[in-house]
DNA sequence: CGTACTGTTCGGGA
DNA sequence: GTCCCGAACAGTAC
């Protein structure tokens, strides 16, 4: 379940875990000092992007669900235990996925105006690191953690059909006007599907794994470009530049 | 039962 | 140093 989106509302679920102090915690992630955790008091749940953040007084647990992760509240899955946190009333376990331990608070370790759905979010920033990247390829930038953190392949899709633009565009031959409605529809994507998911409604995708563009009903081109998977429509998205 | 996939990191070679 | 590629990780749906 990654995208940013989907991490903000697993926050939202967790949230109750807030002000209990850990019990234990245990796990096969490496680097992870399981023995030093027990009796800190959890102060916050953060997310950057496809990252939640359990924030304690002195250090930071950053879990990363990738592509296949797991997780199971009040509850255990039959597999093998990357993350599990024992809390006084409720406890959470992650299995599959990318766990680290951050010495200190977040603050230090994150830049907060990248992360699409935080309040701090930049887009005329946003912006700015795409433009300092003209060489690149529209649908390798969007997934850039480093640019828009929090967007996925599902998101990319979705605002390049949403904003017609050709995934196969260089960032570089792109107007800055046209970036900067693809930056704010990533925002408004990513809170729609937060909503979605709030309603517990289906994902209304207009173009990523349909058959035709809901637009026009131009049968969907799919096609590996820069290394993931593009749903686009042929004739509504523009392509700037030779690609 | 083979294939695809919402993601990232690492190492090697040009 | 940079860019690009493939491998690795690993669960489930179709």
């Amino acid at each position: 379940m990654p995208e940013g989106p989907q991490m903000y509302y697993l926050k939202e679920q967790l949230d109750m875990l807030v002000g209990q102090t850990l019990k234990s915690a245990g796990g096969d992630a490496p680097d992870i000092p399981f023995d030093k955790l027990s009796g800190a008091m959890l102060t916050e749940i953060r997310t950057f992007g496809k990252e939640l953040l359990f924030c304690f007084e002195s250090f930071t647990l950053r879990v990363h669900l990738m592509l296949f992760g797991k997780y199971a509240v009040n509850d255990t899955l039959p597999r093998k235990l990357r993350l599990g946190l024992e809390f006084e009333e409720d406890d959470v376990n992650f299995y599959a996925s990318s766990c680290k331990y951050i010495g200190g608070r977040p603050d230090n370790h994150y830049h907060w105006p990248s992360d699409l759905m935080n309040p701090a979010f930049d887009a005329a920033e946003a912006v700015n690191r795409l433009v300092k990247k003209p060489g690149a390829l529209i649908c390798d930038a969007l997934l850039n953690q480093d640019i828009l953190a929090g967007a996925g392949n599902k998101i990319k899709n979705e605002i390049l059909h949403i904003r017609r633009v050709h995934p196969r565009s260089r960032v570089g031959e792109i107007p800055p006007s046209r970036l900067r409605e693809l930056v704010d529809e990533a925002v408004r994507l990513s809170f729609r599907y937060l909503e979605w998911q709030r309603a517990g409604e289906e994902n209304d995708w207009k173009i990523y794994k349909r058959k035709e563009c809901s637009r026009d009903g131009t049968t969907v081109t799919k096609e590996e470009i820069g290394g993931r998977s593009c749903y686009f429509c042929e004739r509504c998205q523009e392509l700037f530049g030779e690609g």
